[in-house]
DNA sequence: CTGTTAGCGCGTTCAA
DNA sequence: TTGAACGCGCTAACAG
């Protein structure tokens, strides 16, 4: 088991140079300070030769940073979001050298708390701090010691630090515009609504998808049929909310605030006889894979998880790198809005 | 930005005493070696108050091992159950006070190379090398000089290191037997079948599961009425295979490889204005989430993809403390199975 | 019982 | 142009 790494001095002694100048050579150095191209060459070969690495953990403690990063997130049930954002992370910080260290909390500020404690102690270069459902929160303290990125975590006022979030507004708008230029005017909400106020969860989403898509209605004159706004979104309450819908009559259109209520929302529809989008429109949000495979396929607003996950760890890699280059610059900031595409399929019909 | 942290030796010198004295008292081994309750207290408050925290790449340096897991997966498109493992493996590694690099590879060999490479730098103390789709590979080199756990990698002869698999013969044997046992006979197979080796994909699970179910209808002198070996296991597959069967007269029961089929078997049925489960008895594989939204609820073998992350952090982790303890003790090895639960729901209905 | 010393593997002065 | 020496922060011998 583990047969011993070669060392940079073993190299070295091989070749027959000091550890200084293999250093020198193998870091790229060799030409700047002028070693005779000969010995780098020399340098060069044996190091290939007995296959030597450098001992990256060394290496950190020598120069303080470990081309290392920390993605911590509180993702709770609804997780495949999170795998998307960690692979989006992973693959950015990869292209740039770096590794991460991934640490979930389960929403326990205890575990938070030890889990940010553990990387620091492991010499991270940075931190993503990710949550699953946008809701405002208090921000661990300590951070400001450490470059930091938020991802989908909306916080009130200013963190000091760069925030990702997806454009939930424009997305309400297009949701609510998909519908309004399909000429659909009876056009019932199921999640949130029908008055700006009637929100039943914490989730940012919910009021700025709701804000937007009240604000595409209200500038063509028109305000919801109905609004069910809802705690759970999940497919049995889209379906209830359906019912009550249809229970007054076929419904022209339905906005659903996730893809699961309107998985529901097509169980109720379909359950009646009744046809989507012959009979009845339905748009969404998130983009979940489900979107694409109800029958006919779901128009969705998509959350654009693995772009935001990259987005993330491109702008603290940035914020690493120009602390580096200038340790008393101003610290990087501001909020990143993701566009959240529509994804078109099958589930509005235009109307006359 | 960042504030210098507080070393041990600034403890030490704060509490005057020796730095060896405050390693030793803060590692707990203060009694062990009988230093003194006072010396011991006055350390411990210091490190207290300076907030000292040990550097952890330091102490990895110095000891060699730095508590560190990589976690290396192939994940590709159907990445819902990459993130439940990999969660598993994580939480099961906090425990044991362990952290976790995690990187993809997309199937890609080079990249592969590269990150294992990478974390075997970084001096991690075991590999967790997961694959999404359990079906033999060749296993990169070099893994025998790191403890390492193969998740969800099925691999021919013995690869020398444990390997954590789910347990898809039962699997199978148990999704026939819920058919079988109640009373169900006309019973046809979307995914694979019906000879055992009418299988359309490189996934070990279809060979397995078919097995499984041949051998207990076999047991109960039952052939499958039909079988439908399919390549991709999505929901538009899974609707073409429900419409054949359908055409041909109406099943009592079908087994389908995986719940993304069973969804299209659901949609087909259903739009024939059939009744589950009281014209067509539907069981399938996974668990995954649309497996309890569906209406009604389908009855599905439970792939435990979070429980399998778990186990192999578990297993990996025993046997890097294993070989630390015993450093010339045998390696760890040999395959286990992972049971899969039967999630029953409303998708079979008894038959007289 | 406590303090001194020597590295872990590497990068970086500073002399030669 | 190259080599010797120091130190990042910590642990483990070994003296005292």
């Amino acid at each position: 088991m583990a047969r011993k790494r070669v060392t940079l001095a073993q190299v070295a002694s091989e070749a027959e140079v000091a550890v200084s100048t293999a250093s020198l050579v193998l870091s790229g150095r060799g030409t700047e300070v002028r070693i005779s191209e000969k010995v780098q060459e020399r340098v060069r070969a044996t190091a290939a030769r007995l296959g030597y690495r450098p001992n990256a953990v060394s290496v950190g403690l020598r120069k303080g940073s470990t081309s290392t990063l920390a993605f911590v997130s509180d993702s709770v049930a609804s997780s495949r979001l999170a795998g998307e954002m960690i692979k989006g992370a992973i693959e950015a910080a990869r292209d740039r050298g770096y590794m991460v260290f991934v640490g979930e909390t389960g929403g326990n500020l205890t575990l938070e708390r030890q889990l940010l404690d553990a990387m620091v102690d492991r010499q991270v270069d940075g931190i993503v701090l990710a949550s699953m459902l946008t809701h405002g929160r208090e921000l661990p303290t300590g951070l400001d010691s450490t470059p930091t990125v938020l991802l989908n975590i909306a916080v009130d006022g200013d963190p000091g630090m760069p925030v990702v979030l997806p454009d939930e507004l424009q997305a309400g708008r297009d949701a609510a515009s998909a519908l309004v230029d399909a000429g659909l005017t009876d056009i019932h909400l199921i999640g949130s609504g029908p008055r700006p106020e009637d929100v039943r969860t914490i989730s940012a989403a919910a009021h700025l998808r709701l804000q937007g898509i009240l604000e595409v209605l209200d500038a063509h004159g028109l305000t919801p049929s109905s609004g069910h706004a809802i705690n759970q979104w999940l497919p049995p309450e889209g379906f209830r909310a359906a019912n009550e819908i249809l229970d007054a009559g076929t419904p022209q259109a339905i906005v659903c605030f996730n893809d699961r209520l309107a998985m529901g929302v097509y169980q109720a529809v379909q359950a009646r006889g009744l046809r989507i989008p012959e009979d009845v429109s339905v748009v969404s949000f998130d983009d979940a894979s489900i979107a694409a495979w109800l029958r006919p396929g779901l128009t969705t607003v998509a959350l654009p998880h693995r772009i935001m996950g990259k987005r993330a760890a491109e702008l603290l890699i940035d914020s690493i790198e120009h602390d580096r280059a200038h340790p008393d610059g101003p610290a990087a900031t501001g909020v990143h809005l993701v566009p959240m595409p529509v994804r078109v399929r099958e589930s509005i019909r235009a109307h006359d």
